[in-house]
DNA sequence: ATGCAATGCGCG
DNA sequence: AAAGCGCGCATTGCAT
């Protein structure tokens, strides 16, 4: 169907439900923009499209998709992105209905690309049949009716989606959790809306340092090995420092120390690798050139990541992030273009297949984290959850040692140490360390001789101590791959589901119900922090930020403690479980220098002014039948400033 | 040209 | 190598 519409249109849909989809010249919505917008809407027999690559008709449909009441119920596949494009924040609307996160919902294996949904839930392919028309071309390049005539099938399917999805979803009593991520979905376009500020002259500064120091770093390796090859070739590399330096190339470098490969790949055939990683070099094979090795991939990582960012800068100096609702098997977030969530800090050569040797730092030049600065006269609040699996491990366990220890915000890993051995020292602290994130993440005895670097007898008898302290640990483990075995999903706390049917993968439920649980928690959490900082009407305050146990807002400098400490009490939810998540709360002028504020600042109630949040997200239930969606009346105007694209 | 797996490593 | 969960990104090397 090629049918073009005008923005009037548009307007007639207002207060129904419409599917709406954007054409754009590319996916970046910093960089790029809307070509065409399409809407399917047969409440009211609109269906067609709208070409809006010049200014006035991108200005004038802008205004009608602007004007759409409250109350109209607005589908898209991956809305946050639509809205982005448009200039329009998706809390203009009170519904709207994001179909990917529907599926996601529904199973959180499942792929989300509109061609594989409508495979899959409407059993066609049009959309398919669409683009096999032009092969090896961008939309952006296709003639103009080919373009109207995809959208508007696309806002068709779209609309066909929110059709059979919603029932499904209903179906599995996962409606409320819905509604939560599509206010969560709110959420997170306005923190990467707002963006993060850049400091670019250090950035600039950084690359240059990293270049120089790579550069010489480059020059000892070619020294070392005589002649010049591609160090970021594992082959060439391999080769060169072994090979060619004489070095012999370790069999199995984690053989035990009689040389006899005792692990369960012995005999696999599988010693094929180059043995190249920095773990491997430093801490198994003792290689004399592993620091360097190190420090040269570091620097060259490093120097990718800050380019990266000014390729993905505005106009302003910003950085804006895409987060990812659907992105993750277990429910978190996931962060991309640029990733923020894995930024480098401040703690540095911590490998993650060893234990944590915890005490060497980074520079300041190498903290990449002071690249992220708060706007002029503001600062950075981070507040972040204290052992946030560990509380949800005891929560959920019930085990009332640990609840005891983490109500009273003790050291958790210290008193298990203390429960088990009898001795709270580093070494056995480390042990409980070891064995609980160990637990969470489904270890085997196997790898715990390895992690504790003990016999197996050994290992066996800790990790059995650890089990008899705690009775009620490893019949919980059980019960989830239980529960996962009748049912074939786990639920967490905020009745999403976590689906699986495969039997050896079972065991990885009990963390996802821990990592999941804990990140609809976070999200919760978020919420509440948001309708807080909203209702003090200060557009000065922002949610910049969130890494799975954190919240960074901005606030301006003068009023910081006063936001710190109402954002500590509403995050830690006492609501909502046995115990309260207890906070640590840091302030700084950038990401990479946030200090720690003392407990007693933080938790001065005199000062706190905590109303109840008027939204509880996961309690606001709205009618599930798609059909007869009723909407609450329309609150008050969205403070979020008029965008025009 | 483009896609994919493997390698390596940053974060929680 | 991997062995305990969950991610994203850059690069190499090979396949199409």
């Amino acid at each position: 169907m090629i049918n073009y519409i005008t923005p009037d249109d548009i307007r007639r849909c207002s207060g129904h439900r419409v599917a709406i989809d954007v054409e754009t010249t590319g996916l970046s919505w910093v960089r790029n923009y809307i070509i065409g917008v399409g809407v399917w809407c047969p409440d009211v027999d609109v269906y067609g499209y709208i070409i809006t690559k010049t200014k006035e008709p991108s200005y004038e449909t802008y205004k009608a998709l602007k004007s759409l009441s409250r109350d109209t119920v607005v589908i898209m596949h991956n809305a946050k992105f639509d809205c982005h494009m448009m200039g329009i924040s998706p809390d203009s609307w009170d519904l709207i209905i994001d179909t990917t996160d529907l599926v996601h919902i529904i199973d959180s294996r499942l792929p989300k690309n509109a061609e594989w949904v409508e495979e899959r839930f409407l059993r066609t392919h049009t959309k398919k049949d669409y683009i096999i028309r032009h092969p090896y071309t961008k939309i952006w390049d296709w003639p103009d009716d080919d373009v109207a005539e995809y959208c508007i099938n696309d806002c068709r399917i779209e609309y066909k989606f929110a059709e059979v999805l919603i029932p499904a979803v209903c179906d599995l009593d996962l409606w409320d959790l819905f509604l939560k991520d599509m206010e969560y979905l709110k959420l997170l376009w306005e923190v990467e809306r707002k963006g993060i500020l850049l400091d670019t002259k250090f950035t600039f500064d950084a690359v240059e340092l990293q270049r120089k120091t790579l550069k010489h770093l480059e020059q000892i390796l070619m020294d070392s090995v005589g002649y010049e090859f591609n160090w970021r070739s594992t082959q060439q590399l391999s080769k060169a420092i072994y090979a060619d330096m004489g070095i012999p190339k370790p069999k199995n470098p984690f053989a035990d120390k009689d040389g006899v490969d005792r692990s369960r790949f012995a005999d696999a055939g599988k010693y094929k690798s180059t043995c190249t990683s920095s773990f491997l070099l430093t801490e198994k094979v003792h290689h004399p050139l592993g620091e360097l090795i190190f420090a040269m991939r570091e620097s060259d990582r490093l120097i990718k990541v800050l380019e990266g960012w000014f390729l993905v800068t505005d106009m302003n100096k910003v950085v804006h992030t895409n987060f990812n609702l659907t992105g993750t098997r277990t429910g978190r977030l996931s962060s991309s273009k640029p990733n923020i969530q894995n930024v480098p800090s401040e703690a540095r050569g911590r490998f993650t297949q060893s234990i944590y040797t915890g005490d060497t730092h980074r520079t300041a030049e190498y903290n990449l984290r002071n690249a992220f600065i708060a706007r002029p006269g503001t600062v950075m609040i981070s507040t972040d959850f204290k052992q946030m699996e560990m509380r949800m491990f005891g929560i959920l366990s019930q085990d009332p040692f640990m609840l005891k220890s983490l109500a009273a915000g003790r050291d958790i890993h210290g008193d298990i140490a203390e429960k088990v051995w009898g001795t709270r020292d580093e070494v056995h602290r480390e042990w409980s360390k070891t064995i609980s994130f160990g637990l969470i993440y489904g270890m085997t005895i196997g790898s715990l001789m390895y992690k504790l670097n003990m016999p197996r007898a050994e290992a066996a008898r800790v990790c059995d101590q650890y089990w008899k302290e705690f009775p009620r640990i490893k019949p919980w483990l059980d019960d989830v791959v239980q529960e996962c075995m009748a049912t074939g999903a786990v639920h967490y706390w905020s009745g999403r589901l976590w689906k699986e049917e495969k039997q050896i993968d079972m065991y990885k439920g009990a963390n996802a119900q821990i990592q999941g649980g804990c990140a609809d928690l976070l999200s919760v959490a978020a919420l509440r922090v948001r309708a807080w900082i909203r209702e003090q009407n200060n557009p000065n305050i922002h949610i910049l930020n969130l890494v799975h146990d954190e919240v960074i807002v901005e606030s301006p400098i003068e009023i910081c403690l006063y936001i710190a400490r109402n954002v500590a009490k509403i995050m830690q939810v006492p609501d909502l479980f046995d115990i309260p998540f207890a906070t640590d709360t840091k302030i700084g002028f950038t990401y990479g220098s946030l200090n720690k504020v003392p407990k007693e600042l933080v938790a001065d109630e005199s000062i706190i002014r905590y109303d109840p949040p008027p939204i509880a997200p996961l309690e606001m239930g709205k009618d599930p039948e798609f059909i007869e969606i009723v909407l609450d009346e329309p609150e008050e105007e969205s403070q979020i400033e008029e965008q025009v694209y």
